[in-house]
DNA sequence: GAAGATTGACGGGTCAATCTTA
DNA sequence: TAAGATTGACCCGTCAATCTTC
């Protein structure tokens, strides 16, 4: 990493710009307080933490309202084992069950239950709300759109430089 | 909320406009991975996560490398809570001294040790190079600083949403 | 009693190890 | 052996209760 600066700590302008760093410090701020202020707020208001939301509204995308495990995954942006542990907590709350994927053997299938299904319709609005009253109603929609944009480059940055394997 | 309306599932456009759930989409996505990789990675290469590093590099910044409990946490934008959780690791590994406050005493101080110094210097130039290899490399200036602009505008709101006294 | 801070229990995520099927 | 998935241990953040000082 070359040789160790003079200056490098307290988070001054050793290596970002002045503009760099401001804008890191508003990004960092951002991701920090939005994610838990979305949490705390949906959890309350419908016993559904945001996680489990996004698997509830996978689900209910996918054909016969099941998907993959893997294919969960991908969609909610989860490890598979965050995941498994998430769905695990959901189906002793029989809002999911687990079934061993037919003709795929090793893959298992979460499937939405009836049960599920009806908790999520009611909790949909709440969730929607949440969404635009913290984030889309904070913005003009070009504002929105161009702000989508670079969010997307930043993921497709990261996904560049997280190999899984090199 | 209103009355429950049709087809509220799935994450599809009920209340969302297209444009607004891509979105959100995009962010989502964003608030989910990035921390991660973040947090992963320099835990990895420096042995300190990413908020503790902010820990200590806020103290390196406050008078005699200190800060008051409630000043730092304000710095790190998390809760007194998760903050003193946070603090007491640092001091069991002899990175951080808790002193009471002179003159207020229902205060506490958390003040940086040169040890803690040390290693924040050592650790500063790969959290630095994260964040540029992650984030400020992925945009032009321009696009940085529009994106740090709304996201500033979300936190506002966000500020705005969460009464702590209504 | 309120502000500043701490504590402990609980819920949930990560990591590494493991199990199973191909 | 590799892919898909699960499990358990450990770490950390949240929440509510508590303690202390004003």
């Amino acid at each position: 990493v070359g040789p160790t600066p003079r200056r490098a700590a307290g988070g001054n302008a050793a290596w970002l710009s002045a503009g760099e760093q401001a804008a890191w410090g508003e990004l960092r701020r951002l991701l920090l307080v939005l994610p838990s202020v979305l949490d705390a707020r949906t959890s309350r208001e419908t016993g559904l933490s945001f996680f489990e939301y996004q698997i509830m509204a996978s689900l209910s995308e996918g054909p016969d309202r099941a998907l993959r495990m893997s294919e969960l995954a991908e969609a909610t942006c989860s490890s598979l084992s965050r995941l498994s542990h998430a769905v695990g907590r959901l189906e002793s709350r029989s809002i999911v069950v687990r079934r061993r994927c037919d003709g795929v053997g090793r893959s298992s299938l979460a499937v939405l239950t009836p049960r599920g299904y009806r908790k999520l319709v009611a909790a949909a609005p709440f969730h929607v709300a949440a969404v635009r009253a913290l984030v889309v109603s904070a913005l003009t929609t070009e504002e929105l759109s161009t702000f989508a944009e670079s969010a997307r480059r930043v993921v497709e940055r990261l996904d560049a430089e997280t190999p899984t394997k090199p």
